[in-house]
DNA sequence: AGAATACCCGACTAAAATAATCAAGTAAAT
DNA sequence: ATTTACTTGATTATTTTAGTCGGGTATTCT
């Protein structure tokens, strides 16, 4: 898991997505002019968007692109991993000699915070970005991500796998 | 906030050195050893997280470096903020023309999912992840990382959803 | 049918960040 | 005094990001 400005670039093309709903697709070069994002690099980043299904094209004048899914089914997680190349984070996976020294016990504890920055991104989707949003607006208070819950999720996840 | 290699590496750095507590400074040679990390890239990491205070060093013969504070007071968005350089998600912050509409509402939306990502890491610290680990251990016994059960999880998290 | 739109695709280039290297210091311990 | 190891700055190489270019194909509209 990468939180890159090249993943900050798809999400912010998926949010434009999400925010024009059903006034037919959205063409590119609309995204190109809103977001400021150069039509060519948007055509390499919804090229792997659409290769993960997360959105849908219709070519033709009038064409473009709509979410390949409801708004709540689309999670941040999923455009990271869509747009940005998976590493190895340990680099020391094929060593013969890694046998639990110290640096593996650092690169496990490493793997251990990238799953749970992973699995934090995998449930906070595109809607409840947009109703975070509003509640905002509203009342300046927002009950979406619960942090704490997360860190104890995920230890017991651990534990039962 | 962005989530790097330079900023893994500054986190498995820190956690080297949080592994080895009181046996008196770590060298930057031994953690470029154990970690496989070059020994000047190290020196330019370390030169950043003491400008934050986050390690502590010891020159001479025997010196190296130690943590800054208490492995409880020290959280992964600290280590993360120290080493990379904080960038404008928006790129319309000081544009007169911005005036709330569909471009600024998605960068307002990415800059609540950044802060987000960012309070989570606020609230992970070294110590957090340590004890992590060693529940982890008691419970499945493992003694050797699974980096593979680490990548297979990783893929059925991608794959859900 | 033909023109216009907009996705699609691969190769290429430019810019930036990452990672590594080199060189010349300073502080401290033996 | 010598060695160790931090400190700093400059330079270089590599990789990634971002953008460009030149062609395509599917679709709609006239």
């Amino acid at each position: 898991m990468r939180l890159t400005t090249k993943g900050r670039y798809a999400v912010t093309a998926m949010l434009d997505l999400a925010l024009h709903p059903e006034q037919g697709p959205v063409s590119l070069s609309d995204i190109s002019q809103r977001q400021g994002i150069s039509l060519s690099y948007l055509e390499q980043l919804f090229s792997k968007l659409r290769r993960d299904a997360l959105v849908k094209s219709v070519r033709g004048p009038g064409g473009g692109y709509q979410l390949g899914r409801p708004i709540d089914d689309i999670y941040v997680a999923q455009i990271m991993d869509a747009v940005n190349e998976v590493i190895d984070a340990t680099g020391c996976k094929n060593k013969a000699d890694c046998k639990n020294g110290v640096t593996c016990l650092t690169h496990y504890l490493w793997c251990d915070l990238s799953d749970q920055i992973h699995g934090f991104l995998s449930k906070i989707s595109l809607g409840d970005l947009m109703r975070q949003n509003d509640a905002h607006n509203k009342v300046n208070k927002v009950t979406e991500p619960k942090v704490d819950d997360q860190l104890f999720m995920l230890q017991t996840n651990e534990m039962a796998g």
